[in-house]
DNA sequence: CTGAAAGCGCTTACAG
DNA sequence: CTGAAAGCGCTTACAG
């Protein structure tokens, strides 16, 4: 997608300056190993031991020595080693997290989420992208516990959870992230995209709207199945009289998928839809765009909805109607699941939200 | 900004499977311990160092013992222990990444290079926002340092790099990124803000605009005041005639800011500019739906132009006139930079692009 | 080519 | 309240 550089840099690199040139830092040039515990420890005058109890159990120790050896951390500029406590204590502050595309603003708006729930526990995030690839999924999980993650928040590349499923086997908390699979021994959370999917297509019918297109992701994701499920639910539902529906299934969820495919529907079908229902606000980005492109206003001849609301979507020209999923709490909530050691499993799913905002309206004039 | 979910899951948690029911997963309920090269060797017949080798040096070992212990951590699933890996070895696959905010797109864009140039050499990021706040960046450099990270790409909080330079003064290779900072014994990488704003305004001003308004970031941060000078040496370069600027200076660069701050603009401002530059795409995407709000048309009557290019720029309806920083190549560098120990420190400037799209025109009719 | 042994820097019972 | 010692799971010279 994006051009791959090549090995040379392509900008105006400056060199830097040449090494070897006198008074260059100030002391300290020797690289001087790391000072460890103990190190600490004798210039404290104190053991090993004690030093770690003042690091990790502040309150067992006599305040005298405690400020005796807070000093010398000082001093020495000590930072304690990661790899060697995750080793003793089994723990380390990671959380892995494997989501399909950190380039998608769904993940990244989760993400901060998650960031801000990790934070208060004073933890930090690996983030991985499996590229929706299984084979890529296997190693990034295979790393994460490697690495002693204390978790792992997955977007399951396919509908198979197998890996997800051994790892929460050998006893690795983890989380399946906007899966509505329910395996038992993981918790997921997800939003209900069935209902969120009817929502948008109720809206548009609604508003009279009877010639609707559905803009689909891949048919193999799961959230795209469960939308056209709930796309067909809400035309079949409720016998409103006639309703053409028209289904383009397009190869990503991002925006030129969204604009190719929404040329490739008006080259298609003879007559127009009125009301365009796409499967995530990137693709009705792209759709909107495609449909200016050919003379088409929004919403004045052709209604558009999207899904996810991102932050983006709210604050274009023509504010984007749109089913909120809430991405920051799910990511919130995502790592507050993986923690909750209160026994079971859970499954959460949260319900989607309609969003009415400027890029749908009633049918135009010239209607049947 | 998002709303912070209470502790009670807000969706229809349904209760996960009862503990202790019978069957529950295929054996090995008994939560393991994780086997350690000891059981791999003992389970070869072979000593831990070797299985060490077939791990490392797979070429020194005869491939007959090689078979036996590959055969051995297949059938006992051995994950190697990444933490006693790390302080055995005092390497880590971990780079860390902090950035101002993960939120932003401009991050993530550049993130997906980075992760795609980490992946090559099998490694990972740990991905931190510090929210811009010096106190915050502090923390996550020792979180990353105390965790062995193999290097960290900063963009720095505050004009201030001292924690940077301290970082690296210890040994820790560190890149500024995004930063035209050029501390001693650091690599940076950033775009020519300064240059960039310049091809903004002159864009404008080869149009014909002579009322330009500037839609600027916080005046603290060092890209607000780059993009500053830019746009005050292009305006006063050239002595192009008269040229009217106006300045607004925003909270944060997102696209409410913007919004907001063109409201404010045109309630201050008797005659409105005819061309807007925004200090980023956010900014414009805000400023392009105030505009039409009072129905005012782009560009048929005010032209706008963006900074960065972020993936969305392009595909909107109005595809926005920006100046293009090059995020994925900036990330990819960014670690090509951090590992390239071939000397000296470099501090690479990428030139930024113009890319001239729909939302810039010549001014309208009713000019002066 | 393989094994025995030391040691990375911590933490954690266990004595005192 | 403090110290001595064992050990987490690896890797790495060093012998053989």
């Amino acid at each position: 997608m994006q051009s791959r550089p090549s090995a040379e840099p392509p900008g105006q690199p400056t060199a830097g300056p040449l090494a070897g040139s006198a008074s260059h830092d100030d002391g300290n040039d020797a690289q001087a190993a790391r000072p460890s515990v103990k190190d600490v420890a004798r210039l404290a005058g104190v053991s090993v031991g004690t030093v770690s109890n003042v690091l990790n159990r502040p309150e067992r120790v006599s305040s005298e020595v405690r400020l005796r050896v807070e000093g010398a951390i000082e001093q020495l500029d000590y930072v304690r080693n990661g790899a060697a406590q995750a080793l003793r204590s089994g723990l380390a502050p990671f959380v892995g997290v494997a989501v399909l595309d950190i380039g998608n603003p769904f993940f990244t708006e989760a993400a901060v989420g998650m960031e801000r729930r990790l934070r208060e526990d004073g933890m930090v995030m690996i983030l991985s992208s499996t590229h929706a690839d299984v084979r890529e999924e296997n190693a990034i999980l295979r790393l994460f516990e490697a690495q002693g993650v204390r978790g792992v928040l997955l977007t399951p590349a396919g509908s198979d959870v197998a890996a997800a499923r051994e790892l929460a086997a050998r006893g690795m908390p983890v989380v399946l992230f906007d899966s509505a699979a329910r395996p038992q021994g993981i918790s997921s959370i997800s939003v209900d995209d069935r209902l969120g999917a009817r929502l948008a297509v109720e809206h548009l019918l609604d508003l009279g709207h009877r010639r609707i297109a559905f803009l689909n992701g891949p048919s193999a994701m799961r959230q795209s199945r469960d939308r056209l499920a709930g796309v067909q639910e809400a035309v079949s539902d409720l016998s409103r009289g006639r309703v053409t529906l028209m289904l383009v299934s397009l190869p990503a969820y991002t925006a030129p998928a969204g604009h190719d495919g929404l040329r490739r529907l008006l080259a298609r079908e003879e007559e127009r839809p009125t009301g365009i229902f796409c499967a995530n606000d990137l693709i009705a980005f792209g759709a909107i765009s495609a449909l200016n492109e050919v003379g088409l206003s929004v919403p004045g001849d052709v209604s558009v909805i999207g899904f996810d609301d991102v932050a983006l979507a709210g604050q274009l020209s023509v504010p984007l109607t749109t089913i909120r999923q809430p991405m920051d709490e799910l990511g919130w909530h995502a790592v507050e699941l993986l923690f909750d050691r209160s026994g079971g499993h859970r499954h959460e799913r949260f319900p989607p939200e309609l969003v009415v905002r400027a890029s749908t309206g009633p049918v135009p004039a010239p209607a049947e």
